[in-house]
DNA sequence: GACGCTAGTTATCGACTGATAACCTGTCAA
DNA sequence: TTGACAGGTTATCAGTCGATAACTAGCGTC
């Protein structure tokens, strides 16, 4: 609890959490090519080579980043198909998008996964992409057991909260009717929660 | 059909719409932040500070070329909803869904859109991506009189084939069967004429 | 056949970016 | 203490970026 004065040294390894939050956060916002290795040491409270040092490039720093929202998307996944915690056998969907929603809430995890798949033309970053895109429709497909067009459908709806996350569409819900209308169809009761920007 | 020699000049209105096909198509590989002015240039065969001044920022040339591509989807939408041809009746989301997959064949102008989407922390292209995607929204609806949740799943879908696109699941639909069951599901038939990429 | 306008260029700049090198500093063991 | 290593920093660089300025060249016209 003692509060993390300046000069505190840390351990390594929880520095390079914390950096990876950080990172996190940045590429959140700007995506791969808009984030400068100096925004995330800036957000995470360190000096910009400490960064790259840490991770050797910024492409490596990113790629970690991508692996882990999509792993941290899985395993909310898995939670809901695989918890303790049952659900009404009937709905599936409705479990699986209230786990959504609630990573919907952070937001961050969201947004670099998308600026993951559309870095997809640096082949390193697509490659990861495309992996990451068949894991998750692997995992909800097996779990479920569902068609590949009920499979194809939750991804899709998935990809279009991304979307509207990344255009900041609940911040501004209320300025357009169409697209307030648009998004607490896909956000459902919750977008309320959203509006302001966090 | 004179071959169009070097060291020619050309009208510049023309000239500029030919710089705006090249901005589209580098902006779409490379997004907003991670494609140079200079990238167009190449591109369109100009120099760059040709470019910067046709157009006065790097920033008005994107809007342009994502406003333009918001415009091209809604008119290929427009084409099939109030064109001359008609469709049967009960399957105006399989015309629509044509529509969508001739624009897939280009690539680029969705790629394009998919990119001003996700540069929407940038004041700016927020606005406009929101915008946009409120009057799609307003398009499909109006004009086929649907419900939302209807309007809501296939811009979803939509949103869906754009990921896939940028991450270039056609092209490596073969290296993993998962990926290339989504996105055989997602693209229909037609998958097979995207595999080569363009 | 020189004028003047439009279409384009080369040259250049200041800011920023990712990366490297060299240096400093807590902390723990002997 | 002292030494040595892990945890960090400041200093610096070469490349790239968007943008500006200044210059050049085609082309119709009087």
């Amino acid at each position: 609890m003692a509060a993390p004065t300046k000069t505190t040294r840390m351990d390594a390894s929880d520095r390079r959490e914390l950096v990876l939050d950080a990172a996190t956060r940045a590429f959140a916002k700007g995506g791969y090519a808009g984030t400068s290795t100096d925004a995330v040491a800036k957000e995470a409270g360190v000096s910009q080579p400490y960064v790259v040092r840490m991770f050797g490039t910024k492409s490596e720093l990113f790629r970690l980043a991508f692996q882990r929202a999509i792993d941290g998307i899985m395993k909310a996944f898995d939670d809901v198909l695989n918890g303790s915690e049952p659900y009404p056998d009937s709905d599936v969907w409705a479990a699986l998008g209230g786990a959504y929603t609630e990573l919907v809430a952070d937001r961050d995890l969201l947004l670099v996964m998308m600026h993951g798949f559309t870095a997809g033309s640096t082949p390193e970053i697509g490659a990861q992409g495309r992996a990451g895109m068949a894991a998750i429709y692997t995992q909800i497909k097996d779990s479920t057991g569902c068609t590949p067009e009920e499979a194809r459908d939750f991804i899709a709806n998935g990809m279009l909260l991304n979307c509207l996350l990344a255009m900041q569409a609940p911040e501004h819900a209320e300025d357009d009717s169409a697209l307030g209308e648009l998004a607490s169809c896909a956000f459902g009761p919750d977008l309320d929660q959203l509006e302001s920007a966090p």
